[in-house]
DNA sequence: GTGTGTGCAAAAGGTTTGCAAGAAA
DNA sequence: TTTCTTGCAAACCTTTTGCACACAC
């Protein structure tokens, strides 16, 4: 196993998070990749049974996500969708949301800047400002 | 039964959506009010089993919201939740979720001004922009 | 040994669907 | 009469829950 794994367990026990096996397997699926990427649970269940030997069950895979997002590990998308959409880039940046296919894309700060907000709600804090992009095929251009 | 039941006719007939008795109920509720609101599908079923003597079926309940989101009478608003968000105002705004009381608060162009988009995809055209500020308790400030 | 974490199956909650009956054009 | 709409119940899908067993420390 390559060295990855012991930092993987640090990153999990520096969190209070135990190293347990389905976590570990968890972070080299979600991590230990070239790219950042967006998922569901149902992509990561998917991919699970294809990289894996053994299962994990669909409840340790909700336990595991919510505890990486909690821990800050992974960002939970906003979009109005059946489904959870989650990002392992947890830097700060947008979305494009295709609606012709249902597909995330990101927006670095080039394409939008994070807008200022000017006033806030009285005792709270900002915990995120989200922009989302609706684009879909533009049948004026299209025929 | 007042003038606006017409004006609600001509609306959703001109539309090409039939005004039957249930879309012009459901009418009555989402916009013959002072302010917009925000909705989710059971409030507005609790509101119809409120204010109505008879009850409209559940199917009809979402194929009439959704009916009126896609003709442009209501937006559904983006935030990752087990249900789904509807706002009456369908004029450009973003919101505040309030992650304590799961409350959506209007938020003005005063407020957060509609970021620019620098670059968009090829091909597409933008439906949306939507800005969504999470908030909830500052635990720094509260002891 | 203690306290967490996992797995399983059942349950929950929101939303969609199929189809027969009813209403609008 | 034709087409659209409604109502009902069942189905669907994602997510959560309860509890016994297993594992990490």
């Amino acid at each position: 196993m390559r060295s990855k794994n012991a930092e993987f367990t640090n990153k999990l026990r520096s969190s209070g998070l135990r190293p347990t096996k389905q976590r570990l397997k968890i972070c080299e699926l979600l991590f230990d990749k070239e790219n950042t990427f967006h998922f569901t649970i149902n992509d990561l269940v998917k991919s699970i049974s294809k990289e894996l030997d053994e299962k994990i069950s669909l409840a340790t895979v909700y336990n595991t996500v919510h505890a990486f997002k909690n821990k800050g590990y992974l960002k939970e998308i906003s979009i109005n969708s059946d489904k959870s959409y989650f990002d392992t880039n947890t830097t700060n940046h947008h979305h494009f949301f295709d609606e012709d296919t249902n597909e995330l894309i990101d927006c670095n700060e080039e394409v939008i800047e994070t807008p200022k907000v000017k006033k806030n709600i009285l005792g709270k804090k900002i915990n995120s400002i989200e922009v989302l992009i609706k684009v879909a095929t533009d049948n004026q251009n299209q025929k």
